[in-house]
DNA sequence: AGTTATTATATTGTGCGCAATATAGTTGTT
DNA sequence: AACAACTATATTGCGCACAATATAATAACT
């Protein structure tokens, strides 16, 4: 038995932030799993569809990998086997900058504009059937954000 | 431009608690990389290795594959290969179960038992130079509590 | 203009996560 | 005992994450 309990109990997983949000985060993936095998996509190809999506909203056509790395903090290394697989199942076009080439740029097809509807509706419906009733969803976002903004 | 704005903010990021989680989580494993790199591990090893220093705490010498992998909300087919890894590093024994013989056991070796001081110091010097001053840590751990209870 | 530094992305390699399936040991039934 | 059902773990295959490195285009400097 450790000599001094109460600091080994630092190392106790219920302790731990960092555990509750890997467990969290991944629980909630798997809650989608439904609403993406439908897509036939992943969880972070549906991040580049929900960002690109967003951004076409707000009339951005096109957006290049870096961009898409700051907002998803995620590096090429992820981002351009992803970006590949999405344009090889028809769900976006790369191609270079035309001012600076070293630029790669990505643009939604009409398909991946399409299925926005269909993700739309499942958002929908599954807001109904809602899990997180006892919660304070406001006050966790709230702490999230602090949380990601003192990590960034 | 969609039709009904307030439904398609629906699928915007800032909307999406389960990207808010995704994103803390890894930045906060992120954070963890300095000890990590000293131990010589990953996350998922550390995680495996608190487990197991709590459980001999509590004179638990030895678990499974199925044990380990309900506390974690991990499959075999994530912790039979980490455990063959965790093996071949001399961090752990892994053995048939004597009556059960489906069972396979794990047991922490000395040299995995001895890194735990390090692990402990590392994490009390974290929290002097904490980087969650300003929030409600326990409000955030009990709603990420109710969270993974709810999806579990 | 030629050289150096910087920037954007790509490549390589390792280790998860997880769905799907396989295998081997155990239990229950007749 | 024989066989079916069940259980615990292992295997396979694919897609991330991410560190480390490479490559090519641009910018900066002299």
């Amino acid at each position: 038995m450790p000599k001094e309990t109460l600091e080994t109990e630092l190392l106790y997983l219920d302790q731990q932030l960092c555990f509750r949000l890997y467990t969290a985060s991944r629980l909630i993936i798997r809650a989608y799993q439904p609403l993406l095998k439908e897509l036939d996509i992943t969880y972070p190809q549906y991040l580049v569809l929900m960002l690109m999506w967003e951004w076409k909203d707000k009339d951005q056509e096109s957006s290049t990998v870096g961009q898409l790395g700051q907002r998803l903090q995620l590096d090429s290394g992820t981002l351009t086997p992803l970006l590949k697989r999405m344009e090889s199942k028809g769900l976006l076009e790369r191609f270079r900058g035309l001012e600076d080439e070293r630029e790669r740029h990505i643009r939604l097809t009409d398909q991946a504009i399409a299925i926005r509807e269909k993700a739309l509706a499942w958002m929908q419906l599954a807001r109904e059937g809602e899990r997180t009733k006892g919660l304070d969803l406001e006050a966790l976002s709230g702490n999230l954000d602090a949380l990601i903004d003192s990590f960034s």
